[in-house]
DNA sequence: GGTATCTTTGAGTGATCACTCAATAGTAAC
DNA sequence: GTTACTATTGAGTGATCACTCAAAGATACC
């Protein structure tokens, strides 16, 4: 071992995921990088090879602690739907504080991936179908503990809650106010808790 | 009059439209437009003024196209409410030919705008508030035809209503199949023809 | 202190960015 | 045909793009 490393991967690629998901990839240049992680471009390239490859790191970091976030609430020994239940009105009562890092960084990458970066499009596609995997894991969870109607199509419903997370994401990253943001989630919410046997 | 122009206006700002709603704002370069509209860098800034200038027209055009196209359909004298059913599964059925021009233009220019570029966003804000007005309008129209009930929040309803739209437009942009797609879009109908009363 | 090893540095790379403008070419009126 | 007017042209502008690499800096072992 030699010199230490004076920069921390975890803090510079947190950095990293917070200016991507605020800019996106076109807009994001190395010159924001570097102010944004207090490296020079050499040092950059060095820990993690190109301007793509760091955002794909980053976009999986955001994968990562998004599903994180949402997993936390599952300890087993409570009603899987009131957690996904309790989600959503958590995700219409605390937008971020920054109302750039509102809208979900998968769907925005998904949306604004040209033609020609497949690469890129088919990471974020990935991890949203991850994602509403899980949600459909919990939903048959809830099946099994017969808070759920035993016939109840739970892929659909998943592909439902994802499109209710998408949907509020993008609702207050548009602008719309804490009230209504919460009634949004509400109605949503209040749309699946009618499913309880 | 003296020399006439050489190329459509509307036939310009129409390829604009479509390389700006694939590509979006910033990974178009000066260079594709150019390929696009057939025209060279000078006979783009007489005739457009500047890039950021030809996106905002663009995006007018995608804005009157959709709105034209969503109320195409109501003569007045048949159902207001069965007209806003058909156009969901309308678009779940008739998904663009084009992958990359399925999600909806003012979507992704809202979701991928810096914040730099609030002129950008704010139109795109301002044209989605107006389609949500116009949604309103509409069920404003099928409760005074009794087709709804009195009471209902036709505000809300246009809220919910612009969601499902941007979901299904979302979802086919994902790569969604067919199938699954048009099944959504009913489930989404389904949800808006219970309330008929 | 000397040497080996590895990281960071930042000026510099060619390419491409949005954009300009003097020159050119086309039309209309006479 | 000549003049007057204007739209189109496209090489060229400085700025910025993602990225590189020889030099310098920092540590570990002796």
């Amino acid at each position: 071992m030699t010199r230490a490393r004076p920069y921390n991967r975890d803090v510079a690629l947190d950095a990293a995921m917070r200016l991507f998901w605020k800019k996106g990839y076109h807009a994001t240049s190395l010159k924001d990088l570097e102010d944004a992680l207090h490296m020079k471009p050499g040092s950059i390239y060095a820990a993690f090879s190109s301007k793509e490859a760091l955002f794909s790191a980053a976009l999986e970091r955001y994968y990562r602690r998004n599903k994180a976030e949402f997993l936390s609430g599952f300890d087993g020994n409570v009603s899987p739907l009131g957690k996904m239940v309790d989600y959503l009105r958590y995700l219409g009562q605390n937008p971020a504080e920054d109302p750039e890092c509102r809208a979900c960084m998968l769907v925005k990458t998904l949306l604004s991936a040209t033609p020609d970066e497949d690469a890129i499009a088919d990471q974020a596609r990935g991890y949203l179908d991850e994602l509403k995997g899980d949600f459909a894991t919990v939903f048959e969870t809830a099946k099994a503990a017969g808070e759920l109607p035993a016939d109840l199509d739970v892929k659909r419903l998943a592909r439902r809650y994802q499109s209710e997370v998408m949907t509020l994401r993008i609702e207050a990253h548009r602008g719309t106010n804490g009230e209504d943001l919460a009634d949004l989630a509400d109605e949503a919410a209040r749309s699946f808790e009618q499913l309880r046997i």
